[in-house]
RNA sequence: UGGUCUAUGGUGUAACUGGCAACACGUCUGAUUUUGGUUCAGAAGAGUCUAGGUUCGAGCCCUAGUAGACCAACCA
């Protein structure tokens, strides 16, 4: 159970709210209505994750509702798709609905608009429809036949729905109001006709409602208490209640909408327009593809259950426009398969290494720890032998004093093993290097509790013992886009910052034996590297194995920094920053004045009189009417003002009384400063 | 240019009916460590978009700006 101190996003409150409002508990019924036209992704899963949360939080039912209303777009694949993402998320829904369940009531309540003067059948074309619109700027028009006697109307919608008309030919409106501020109440279209196979009914239609007709009539069916949505769907509230008030039995439950902003992670797209332009395109492998931002795709890539829920919760739920750093997505993939993913040695990037002094033909079968953070998660066997391989990057001949990896003459622990010493190398004609050549100490044996064993050696490196290994494949990926928020950039398309090495194939990786026997469910960690799962591509005999993510590696950050330092400045490209205007950074630093003291506050002050000289008195002037507690941005402007003077701008009434106050504030530092303008 | 919504450290969210701006990620130290992981201890970073106002007291209420988002599909 949830603690009570803990903070509730503004749905919350607003349920918190009802329930206090009289509302009764038992009441609460919410859903989540993805249109079965893609894939569900991250950003779907704050909605899941709100909706099914707010069920278990509340004890009360959530539907899973396909809002399946146009048969053109809408696939069962899909919906498959869909389903398996939600139950994988571990969410349980109480009806499985589709909006295509109520066409018949849909139908019915559309006739009973029409007898009620409500709803006419227009006939333009799409064109006059849309140019009789208006603009949000301008009312609309009313279609010429916005009178067509009621009676009239009902003939030819009958004739709509017995397949009479061509597609397009016809289309069922509401009579609203063609002067509406709020264009979705400009005679809405309730109806228009489409010849095409729908998923579920078939061909028994071929008139289909229109979202904000089925999809508050289909939350007022299933006495949903509690509609929550994206916020591009604000401004369909106003339809979403009038529809309401048409069909409404005052001893029923009337379901309210309410909006949410939808959730935007880095470096990726979240429309599924987008992700299908992805798929289509060939970009990626397909919906599923682990650079995919999909659940699917993130189920294929290794992320568990677990681990988007927790992303859900720490991100939030709010109502601005928001991009949710990666970072955090992959902080709670790490966070779940620290505790729980076996711990496992494999070699991405291999070098030989030979142990000198270990007998030829001899191994050992050594045990390795399944996790060290969990106190009974046991052991599994790893041999050892004479040759083996470990990583290139994790040898220098000679590696500095911040290496703490294995180089000439120094010691290191191999992992379970043994504490070895390299003393020589084997390198090819172009002087890359073949072997390496190391003694090991055999008292050192993990676990044998000499005293050798506990020696204490700067680094630990994974290995593999070249005749034990098994060969598999492993894909890393990295982000599918360059930058930040590919798809906010008017003037280019997302798809030209795709990143052309977000996929990098590994085709002969060795991984210790114990892997062979991986199954599409487990999660490791390949020690040192990262977290990895296999993929469903993987056949017998060929295992393929996907990097989830890295392990958190502050020695390559280091690294990075230290490289960057390193170039030359003229490379390092400056951002192109605009310039702030001086009297925008007087103010800036004005703010945080009485916050300083000593060298900072000294600091800060002689940076406003650089600044001030840059500045005419035209601009520093509005400051002069700064409230009187904002002390910071009036010391500024004291100073800035002293600048000016200095430089033989005269004084008036403004200068005067701004000097005036300032001599008689509480302030030391604004006091001391308008006397010396006195 | 009409309507609607939003604005809090680098990022994402809190802050109850006005009462010392909090948490998480990220960043940076240091310790521990047979994973340069984990864990532990700590630090820096915002005075809440701007300017007024109400108030003993404003992130929160009021006014006026500014910036961003959404709205004119027979899509959802």
């Amino acid at each position: 159970m949830k603690e009570s101190t803990e903070s509730l996003n503004f749905i919350e409150h607003i349920i918190e709210e009802d329930l206090a409002a009289g509302f009764p508990k038992e009441k609460l019924r919410f859903r989540f209505p993805p249109e079965p036209n893609g894939y569900l992704h991250i950003g779907h899963a704050a909605s899941i994750c709100l909706n099914f949360g707010l069920g278990e939080k509340y004890q009360a039912p959530v539907n899973l509702r396909f809002d399946d209303t146009n048969p053109s777009k809408e696939e069962q694949e899909y919906v498959d798709a869909i389903k398996r993402d939600i139950a994988w998320l571990g969410f349980r829904w109480a009806n499985e609905c589709y909006a295509s369940d109520y066409f018949d009531q849909l139908h019915a309540w559309a006739v009973q608009l029409i007898k009620d003067d409500k709803a006419y059948i227009d006939q333009q074309t799409s064109e006059q429809i849309a140019a009789q619109k208006g603009t949000p700027t301008t009312p609309g028009t009313a279609s010429p036949y916005r009178d067509r006697p009621v009676q009239e109307s009902l003939e030819l919608f009958e004739r709509m729905k017995n397949g009479e008309f061509p597609a397009g030919s016809y289309v069922l409106r509401a009579k609203i109001d063609m002067a509406s501020p709020n264009m979705h109440m400009r005679d809405p279209i309730l109806y228009r006709i489409i010849n095409a196979h729908h998923h579920r009914t078939g061909s028994k239609w071929c008139i289909y409602p229109m979202y904000d007709w089925a999809h508050g009539e289909s939350d007022y069916i299933e006495q949903v208490s509690h509609s929550l949505c994206t916020l591009e769907f604000k401004a369909h509230r106003e339809l979403y209640d009038w529809y309401l008030d048409q069909i409404l039995d005052p001893n029923k439950l009337r379901p309210k909408q309410r909006e949410f902003a939808r959730r935007n992670l880095s470096y990726t797209v979240m429309s599924k327009r987008k992700l299908l332009e992805l798929v289509q395109k060939k970009v990626v492998a397909g919906w599923d593809d682990p650079r995919m931002p999909t659940i699917s795709g993130l189920r294929r890539r290794g992320y568990t259950p677990t681990s988007i829920r927790k992303f859900s919760d720490l991100a939030g739920i709010a109502k601005r426009d928001n991009v949710t750093d990666v970072s955090l997505l992959e902080f709670c993939i790490r966070e779940d398969l620290n505790q729980t993913a076996t711990r496992v040695m494999g070699v991405l990037n291999p070098v030989k290494l030979v142990i000198t002094n270990y007998p030829e033909g001899k191994s050992e079968i050594l045990h390795l720890e399944n996790n060290p953070e969990e106190a009974n998660s046991g052991t599994h066997e790893v041999p050892f032998s004479r040759e083996l391989y470990i990583e290139r990057e994790d040898f220098k001949e000679d590696g500095g004093k911040n290496y703490f990896r294995l180089s000439l003459g120094n010691e290191v622990r191999l992992k379970s093993a043994y504490i070895i010493k390299a003393e020589s190398v084997v390198k090819d004609s172009f002087g890359e290097i073949q072997e390496i050549h190391c003694t090991y100490d055999p008292e050192s044996r993990s676990g044998s509790g000499t005293e050798a064993s506990e020696r204490k050696v700067k680094g630990t490196l994974h290995w593999v013992s070249i005749a034990h290994a098994i060969k598999a494949e492993v894909r890393e990926y990295d982000r599918l886009f360059l930058d930040e928020a590919p798809d906010s950039h008017e003037e280019k398309g997302f798809l030209e910052f795709v990143n052309p090495n977000s996929l990098n194939v590994i085709q002969e990786a060795y991984l210790e034996p114990f892997l062979a026997n991986a199954t599409l469910e487990d999660k490791y960690q390949f020690q040192r590297l990262g977290y990895f799962t296999l993929d469903p591509d993987s056949k017998d005999g060929k295992l393929i194995f996907n990097k989830t993510v890295g392990l958190k590696d502050t020695w390559a950050k280091q690294n990075n920094q230290n490289q960057a330092q390193n170039q030359p400045k003229a490379a390092t490209p400056t951002p192109a920053q605009p310039q702030k205007k001086a009297i925008n950074e007087i103010q800036q630093i004005g703010k945080k004045l009485t916050n300083l003291s000593g060298e900072k506050l000294e600091t800060a002050m002689n940076s406003i009189r650089e600044f001030a000289e840059e500045i005419s008195y035209e601009e520093l002037e509005p400051l002069f009417g700064t409230a009187v507690k904002k002390t910071g941005t009036r010391i500024a402007a004291m100073l800035a003002l002293g600048v000016l003077l200095k430089k033989g701008q005269e004084k008036n009434a403004g200068i005067d009384t701004f000097i005036q106050s300032g001599r008689e504030d509480e302030n030391e530092i604004l006091k001391a400063e308008a006397e010396k303008l006195n």
